[in-house]
Formats: C-alpha cells, structure tokens, sequence
DNA sequence: TTTTGTTTTAACCAAATGGTTAAACTACAT
DNA sequence: ATGTAGTTTAACCATTTGGTTAAAACAAAA
C-alpha cells in the first residue's frame, strides 16, 4: 500500500479550506471550485475525497458543532457553586470562540435554517442541557441569595453577553470603528468583566 | 393610464415574498422561482417587475437596515439622563424586533459577508452613532455616579442582551424548549428586566 | 370599442455549477 | 520493474438557475 503525505496530507488541507469557505459563504453560497483552489487542488482531486459537497459540508459542520457545543455540559453539570460557574462559563467559552470567532455565526445561521436536520445529524443525542444549572439558579433564588430572576432570562444574558460580540463583531467595527487588535482585547477583557456584570447584577 | 390594483398591488405581494424568501434562505440560497411562487406569480412577470435578483436583493436588504438602525440614533442623541437612555432603547428596539424577529440575523450575516459593499449601498451617511451614549456613559463613570466601566463593554452588554436572543431563537427553543408564545412573553419581560438588569449592576 | 398596462403560458437561452470520466503522470513501496 | 495511491489535465454531462422573449389573454379606462 502507498501512502503519501505531501505536506499537510492532503485530505486535511482540503478540511481547512472547506471550512474556510464554508464559514464564511454558508453552504449556499460555497462552490467547490472555491474551495478546490483554496485548497490549491483541482475538482476532480476535491471528489476525489469527498463524494459531494453535501458530505463535505456536513462534515464540516459537525465538526464546528462538537467544537462549539459540547463543553458546555461539563461546566453546566459541574458541581460547583453559581458564581463560580458562571466564571468558569465565560472564561473558557471565550477562550474557545477567540480561536474560532466565526464559527458562532455559522452555526446560528444553519440552525436557524434547518433545526430539524441539524437535531437529527448533529445532536445525536449530546445536545446542550442547561437544566442542571437552571435548577441552580432557581434553588440560589428561594435560597434568596440571588435577587429575584428566571433562570431563563438570566441564561439569556449569560450566554448573550459571551457570544453576541462575536457574531455582531463587524458591526461593531463599523460603527465603533475597533480593530481586530482591540477586538481581541476587549474579549479578553470580558472574560472576567461578565461575570463580574452579572454577579454585581444579581448579588443581594 | 391604466392601473389595476388587484389585491395588494402585486409590486407589495412581490416585496412581501422577496423579504420572505431572502430572509429565510439569504441571498445565495434564494431562488428567484422560490420569490415568485411565494408571491403567486410567474417568474416572467417577477422579471416584469424587477430587473434582476441583485436589485431586488438590495432593496429588501435596505428596507431592512432602514428598520433596524436609523431609530437608534434618534435615542442615542438624546438628551435622556443615562437610565433613562437605556431603558427607553430596550424598549423600544425589542418593540421593533419583535415585529422582524429574522431581521437581525439577515443583516447581520449580509454586514459579515461584506462589510464594504454594506457601508456603500446602505449606511449613505446615515450610520448608527452611539459615540453620545459613550461620552455619557463615561461621564457618569467620571462624575462617579456609576461603578467603573468602559463604555463600549456596557454598549456590548446592552446590545448582546437585546439582540442576541432574536439572532439565537432557535437555539435557545432546541436547548431550553421554549415554544412561539412563551419566547414572546418572554422578550416582553426583557423590555423591562435588561435594563433593570444593567442599572443593578452598574448602580453605586 | 379601442387602448393600455397587467398577467399568463410556455418555450427558450446562456451561464454557472455539481459531478464524472478517462488518460496520463508522479512518486513511492515492494 | 512494477503496481498502487495520489494527482493533474481536460473534456464532458446533466441540472439548476437567472433571465428573455413572443404571443395571447385579461381587465379596466378612455
């Protein structure tokens, strides 16, 4: 058998560049020749590897959708107290996006599309469960110490604040008129800053 | 002259269809045939009306963005103490969204796509300012009458928690299983609880 | 009734696009 | 040297899609 790994072996280039494409034309408007030549490949190469672009996509998407989603349950799970939580949430649901700040957008944009599709080949059965740390919230709440506020709409803030700037990221560049630079610094800076927003928010 | 008005005047039926169908499927997943049935017509008499799917596209695509920002800056500019300033632009913005709850997301994936043709064809003078609201913002941290913030980490906070919820709907109905009804009780409660929210947090 | 703008029908065209095929070439492993 | 997987070239195909065209039907104003 022969096996030959030009460079960065083929196969994984062609992932690169399909997730390049993909990321940033969504499935509709991606045509393989685009990606082909980002690829630095040919057509016949790129089906080569890939039997069609929906195969190529789905993998593509997959693989942005257990980068994106499955961390979440471990710290949802977690046993640690709220506050905490709610800190180690920020932190590295960030740290992740930093690496991927157009991935949000992407995926938002599919599951908007077509949720029914994206349940039944994406989350096979691990899918985000916020519950345990909604009932945290909840029980802090009757405990009283936590203002007075559903667990659904403090959710809603949470992950608003962490994942908003990266999907609205050119916006902001527009009209604020940031560069990627300070981009990146004020979302470092929100890894600790949200959580300290929320927690001076709801502290009694 | 002849006029008929048969119905809603088939140009407003066609508009409807095309807001529709490029909203949905953006623009690369939008097939005119899509706009045409959607609107009950034929696609000659689609062509009939509107040159080619590039024009239409950026008519909608403007109405759009006509909707979304240019009553920011009426609130932006104003001479509301900050409190006031905040609470009247959820309000407001939530009552608005509420009525084009795809909006957000369209216009954010066509800025995303491309930003300079965006600024060209849309923002002809007339883009969102909050560069007020900032100063304001940084008075009062000066004046000391808030906790120490930087103004556009609390112009994050505010938008993140207004828009996002529109943009993430979907993701937020498969993860916590909220249905129509209660993600529009819910949103009206926002109008009131974001900016409560904010003030508890950055009140001294 | 004639005129004029609206609408349908239906065929058609050209370009873009996803995908295929076959032949030839390359380089490595045996 | 030979076979095999990887790769290129280049032509090709079928389908989709944006857009056009021409003729006829329609409806209302003049």
């Amino acid at each position: 058998m022969v096996k030959k790994d030009k460079d960065a072996s083929t196969q994984e280039r062609i992932l690169l560049a399909a997730k390049k494409v993909f990321v940033g034309k969504g499935m509709a408007g991606a045509r393989m020749q685009d990606i082909a030549d980002e690829a630095g490949i040919n057509k016949a190469l790129l089906h080569y590897y890939f039997k069609n672009k929906e195969q190529l996509f789905e993998k593509i998407f997959q693989e942005a959708a257990t980068l994106l989603f499955p961390k979440l349950n471990i710290i949802f799970d977690s046993d640690l107290p709220l506050f905490e939580k709610i800190e180690k949430f920020a932190e590295e649901y960030i740290t992740v996006m930093m690496l991927n700040p157009f991935l949000p957008l992407f995926v938002l944009n599919e599951i908007t599309r077509d949720p029914n599709n994206f349940v039944k080949k994406i989350w096979t059965g691990d899918k985000p469960h916020p519950q345990k740390l909604m009932q945290q919230i909840d029980k802090e709440v009757k405990k009283g110490t936590i203002k007075k506020i559903s667990a659904v709409q403090l959710l809603m803030n949470l992950t608003a604040m962490i994942i908003f700037p990266f999907v609205a990221r050119p916006m902001y560049q527009l009209t604020i008129g940031i560069n990627e630079k300070e981009f990146r610094a004020i979302m470092e800076e929100r890894k600790t800053l949200v959580p300290k927003f929320i927690i001076d928010s709801i502290r009694k």
